[in-house]
DNA sequence: CGCATTTTATAGCGGGCACTAGAGAAAAGT
DNA sequence: ACTTTTCTCTAGTGCCCGCTATAAAATGCG
């Protein structure tokens, strides 16, 4: 798999010590590599093959560093998945909560999330479709198939209680099943990560999203 | 690892993918298992796990039989799975097709498909979802993953298909994007799938099955 | 300068992977 | 009976996996 070809460009640790890590100071021979952009690169190794198919000598060629510093700093291959996953969260999966947080209604939030959805998953230069969808599927390890599974679900539980926020603020009727309406905000919304995967463009996952929308009833 | 010294010899009694009823009786040694149920067998086990986590030694246990048998009987891991995709393919997933073929609508044809989804992908007793939805996503072998991509597409391509002889039967109003709408339902679909994997129950399924519904123009 | 501490590169560990060689076992042909 | 053909079993093959023992290199401290 063509990961990065290029690696080590720096011959030297750098002369200046970064001294944005801890507050006193380190005591033995420091760190010759930037751990912010290391764990950006295993991210997008992640991200891009899944956790199975995503080997530790796989990891360490795209993180420009050894096996051994990559123990040291992020532990064992899962932890380092687990941190992976926490950053991804904050750095590209943060634009639903977002949404539901900062729209002023639930179905302008659902909306949005669609349409960022679209955008995000086929943007340029990185992997296409959702890490939390695609990386642990399929695992050997359960554990980590299921903290997956998990978020995902918690994804749609936020969903379902924008929605009754937004039904018990008056904005919804009363009748209105969260509960599908936020399920099936989770199905688009996943089956626009798969499409994306599959080739779609952003135009096509954007028609889908306006698509979507026309279940909604009229607030 | 291509030499395996008796592939494809027409002297041989074929084992094929049928092996409908021979003529004459085989002459050596009997195979001692059921090349059927050995081969459902190997399709309960890719479904459930996917192509890359479900291991050789898994197969020969869930199949009863030993590692040469399977290779002499299927071929190679990946041949066995390419024949593990094409029996799921006509014994549980052509209720696509079928819905496709047999409906007199196409907006017919696109509900049955998505109610016999929610149906079949929580069925009791078998795997969860759609095989060639999660069987090869992050895979280490490019081919398999890209085959079952390829059969995707193929398949919304069919939805699209279906939905432009319904517009030109006058079944549905000419100004309807047939791509878009095959898309949506393509990707409905795959929501449901991961939804099923993820614990969704057959009546939650089904009332998304009929929440996707209401974006069709009424007919 | 030692000396302690931490990271580095080298090299390899045990284990599971897909796969197979070789010999025996069970049938049909002669 | 004997041969031929085909399958099955045992016991591996080499390879890559996640991971680590070891020692050299690079820093701060006295």
């Amino acid at each position: 798999m063509a990961m990065r070809p290029e690696t080590d460009d720096e011959s030297k640790p750098q002369d200046g010590p970064h001294p944005s890590r801890r507050q006193g100071k380190p005591r033995g021979r420091p760190r010759s590599f930037d751990r912010e952009t290391a764990l950006e690169r295993a991210i997008l190794a992640f991200w891009e093959h899944g956790y199975e198919a995503t080997s530790v000598s796989d990891l360490t060629r795209v993180m420009g560093i050894g096996a051994p510093s990559l123990y040291a700093a992020f532990g064992d291959k899962r932890s380092l998945f687990e941190e992976v996953v926490r950053a991804y969260g904050a750095r590209y999966g943060s634009f639903g909560d977002r949404a539901l947080a900062e729209e002023p209604t639930a179905r302008a939030a659902v909306e949005r999330m669609l349409r960022e959805a679209a955008a995000g998953y086929t943007e340029p230069g990185r992997p296409h479709g959702c890490l939390v969808l695609h990386a642990a599927t399929n695992c050997t390890t359960p554990e980590v198939e299921e903290s997956l599974r998990e978020r995902r679900n918690a994804d749609i539980a936020a969903i379902e209680s924008r929605i009754k926020a937004g039904i018990a603020a008056g904005e919804l009727s009363a009748d209105v099943d969260a509960a599908a309406l936020a399920r099936h905000t989770g199905a688009m919304i996943q089956g626009m990560s798969q499409q994306s995967r599959d080739g779609a463009t952003k135009e096509e996952l954007e028609a889908l999203a306006e698509l979507a929308m026309a279940i909604w009833p009229r607030s």
